[in-house]
Formats: structure tokens, sequence, C-alpha cells
RNA sequence: CGGGGCGUCGUAUACUGGCAGUACGCAUGGUUUGGGACCAUGUAGACUGGGUUCGAUUCCCAGCGCCCCGACCA
């Protein structure tokens, strides 16, 4: 990609904001606020948001079934179970006076889908023979948060995975959940962040009277307090910490949980499968949530340093920022392009620097913008390339092929 | 949801009851070129509604919006 194509625009003088991810990902160009709590992904923002969710996508592919259900639903199923009354929740109607005559009706945006999956389920998975089974999707959630903050971090409209799986017995149920835990430690490993990440006992909140547990990366402008056990090493949410003991505390983020529902959403929709004799049987649920948005937000919180972000290579939006340095000597700029033709076919991702501006402002956004790799051509550099990581002072002066080669390691 | 603060060019910020200034950005021209260069010229702004006043961007009221502290966080 050329910068000079591409809707990017950085700004070193944007206001400091009241967290890390916020004021880096917005001095980046990777996000604008639309209103509190609410932002746009720029392009090179979407690009990680992007590499973000296909990890996701990959491991949950191993446990469940992809899907897409709707951002709007029917108030009535969520009369069903009884929860339109959680204060987070949006609701929608017909913006004027003509389409309430046309249909009265009101919608919810949805925080989360279990009053979608469960009659989803019902609707075609009826027999012992048909589970276990598991669904997730990738989707824009709602949530009128009353104070949104910290950026990504606690928006009111967000980018989540939400997986439901559904089970003839508790026990095959909590089997499940193990796995999804298998699961959830291999997208956190791949991100980079699993050695932070404590899996944390808490309240099953609303869904379900007995325990969950949340996947917490500590974090200094995290949300959540977690305390860790000295002796045992066991995390446990704040509001669940037995009272005596001797605990560690950390600030912490929630990016991921998993809730066993049991039969609380299949006894709402009276969701029962047939068994071998015959008889009807309830339903038991699981339901697993990652946070994909906030994520992009912990990850800028753990990896950055004064000059900018430091992408773990997994989600960087590009390898690579091409610098062509006095890019209006034509000598210097036809290296540059070649350069770039030869990376781009190398399957190699990067961003071109094509703009004739001063070398130190485009040193100063490959560190803004944290590609893990920098090469640099120009009158020093003559006829080869110049390769720096962004997490090292050093750099290599070598031919471009075997700068390729290196980077294809 | 309680408490507080703030709404000024695209961005960041000043000043002011009587022609609204600076920096960055953007545009044009020229000079530059290895850590956000320089000169010149130009571009662009008072959230909305009401009130007080000869006159309101400034004072008052309301609405809307944004931010911060706390509470909350399925």
């Amino acid at each position: 990609m050329k910068y000079s194509q591409y809707f990017l625009h950085t700004n070193k003088d944007a206001k400091e904001l009241d967290s890390i991810n916020a004021t880096l990902l917005q001095k980046g160009g990777f996000i604008d606020q639309t209103m509190s709590g609410v932002y746009t992904f720029l392009p090179i923002g979407l690009r990680v948001l992007n590499k973000i969710e296909n990890i996701v996508r990959e491991e949950m592919d191993t446990i469940a079934s992809e899907l897409l259900m709707p951002a709007l639903s029917p108030v009535e199923l969520w009369e069903t179970t009884g929860r339109t009354d959680i204060d987070v929740l949006f609701e929608a109607r017909g913006a004027n006076d003509a389409s309430r005559k046309r249909n009265d009706g009101r919608y919810i945006l949805n925080s989360t889908h279990e009053e979608i999956v469960t009659p989803l389920a019902k609707k075609r998975r009826l027999s012992y023979k048909d589970f276990p089974f598991a669904v997730y999707q990738i989707q824009t959630k709602f949530r009128n948060e009353e104070r949104a903050k910290s950026g990504l971090m606690r928006g009111r409209e967000f980018r989540m995975k939400d997986l439901y799986s559904f089970h003839t017995s508790e026990e095959d149920l909590l089997a499940f959940y193990e796995t999804a835990k298998i699961a959830y430690m291999n997208v956190f490993k791949r991100l980079g962040i699993w050695e932070d990440t404590k899996i944390t006992k808490a309240s099953g909140g609303d869904f379900t009277t007995g325990f969950s547990h949340e996947f917490q990366a500590i974090c200094e402008s995290g949300e959540d307090v977690i305390c860790i056990d000295n002796k045992t090493g066991e995390a446990f949410n704040k509001e669940v910490a037995p009272k005596d003991g001797d605990f560690t505390q950390h600030n912490a983020s929630e990016i991921g949980n998993i809730f066993p529902l049991n039969t609380k959403f299949s006894k709402a929709f009276d969701y029962t499968y047939t068994n071998k004799e015959g008889k009807q049987q309830i339903v038991y649920m699981g339901s697993y949530g990652i946070g994909t948005s906030r994520l992009m937000g912990v990850l800028v919180e753990k990896f950055h340093d004064e000059k900018g972000i430091i992408w773990p290579k997994s989600v960087a939006p590009f390898t690579i920022y091409l610098a062509g340095l006095n890019i209006d000597d034509e000598e210097i700029k036809q290296q540059a392009d070649a350069a770039y033709e030869e990376l781009t076919k190398a399957g190699i991702e990067t961003l071109y620097d094509d703009r004739n501006i001063a070398p130190g402002a485009k040193f100063s956004d490959a560190d803004l913008l944290g590609i893990p790799y920098r090469i640099v051509v120009s009158k020093k550099t003559n006829r080869q390339v110049e390769l720096k990581e962004r997490t090292s002072p050093e750099s290599t002066l070598l031919d471009i092929a075997p700068c390729i080669a290196r980077l294809k390691q």
C-alpha cells in the first residue's frame, strides 16, 4: 500500500486522552471517535482488528461452527427471559411517526445473543443424536454503558466473538468448558499476552447463580481488580475473593469469559430434546465471549513505548514500513519503487511511504504506527536497503533479495 | 446514575461586552532533506435555542454534546 494513496493521517498533536490506547490509536489514525464510546475503525485500524478476529476465528473453528446472527432483535425474545430490565440494553424503534404507524414494533440492539441463539437451536436440533454442538459469531455488540472510557476498552458499541454450546448433560457441558479454555489459551498465546493473562474465578452475574471464569489480562489501565493467591497462584475477581488469605492485587482487563449457563436459557425458551427413550429432556448450555476490539486496546496498553505502538507481529497492520528518503530524487524513487514491488511480489505486507517529506517525519510515523520492520532506501544506502526492527536501535544494510529472504524466515 | 468541568478554524489552544489571535494541518511557490526543516502567500472558526444589552463568542437560562471523579459493568 502506498501511503500517498492510503486513507491514513497521523496526528502527533492530537490531545492526550485518559488512556494510552485511546491516545496512541487516535494519534496513529487507527480509530476516530464518532461519539462517546463509539469509534470508526479507520483503514489501518481495521487491518489490526481483522487480524485479531481472524486469529480468534481460526481457533474457534476448531471447536464450533461460525454463523452470523442479526444485531437487531424483537423485544419479545428479551421479554421471554425477563432480561429487558438490564440497564445497558439499547432499545430501537422507527424514527418517525410514519414508520410507527406502519410498525409499532420495538427492537433491541443486541448486547449478547442467548435470546437469539436459543430459539434458533430449538428450531433444528431436537434429537439427542444432534448433541453436542456449538456455534459462534464475531459481531458488533451494543451496550449502553453509563460511562464509556479508556478508548477501545470500554465502548458502547464494540466487537465481540460470542460462542454458544449445547449439551445433553452438565458433565458434557463441563467437558466442553475445558476445551474452550484451551482454545482461548491458544488465542491469547498467538497474541503474545498469555503469560500475563489469568483465568479468574468470578460470579456468574446475571447469567447463572453459579461461577464463571474470566480471562483477565493484567494491565495497569484495566477496569477490574483481581486477587492472586500467593500460595496457590489461583486468581479471583475481587468480587468473589475470600476475605481472608494472602493475596496480591492487580489491575486487569477482562478480555474473555466463559459461563456455564446450565439450563437458564433452555428453560426460558422451553428448549428440550428427545432422548433415546423418547422422553423430553432439558438442554444444557454454555456461553463464551472474547472482546476483540477491547483486545486491540489491551495490546496497545501492553505493547508500546514513548514513540508509539509496538504491534505483535501476528496482528501488525503491515510487516514493513518502507521509507524512501529524498524521494524526489529520481534514482531513489526508482529504487524504492523497485523494493516495494519486490516486497509485494514476495507477499510481504508493506506500507510504502512515498511522500516527499522530511526523513524524521517518516521515521516517527513508522514508530508511532508500530510496524515491526522498517526498510529505508536513501542516498546513504547506496543501492542496498537498510532493515531495522521496531524494537531495536540497530539497523542492517543489505541487498533487497537477502532482506526478503530474512523476512520470510 | 450522583458530583464536577468544558464546548472557539480540520487539530491543539489564547484573548475578549465593540473587526477573534497563535501553532500544527491543508493549498500555492521557492529553498531544503537520516529523527516530525525553512521562507513567503493563502485557506478556514465562536454547539443550538431563548434572555439581558445600543451591541453577546464573552453575562444569564434551557437543550444538546464531550471530558473527568465516583457508582455500575449481563
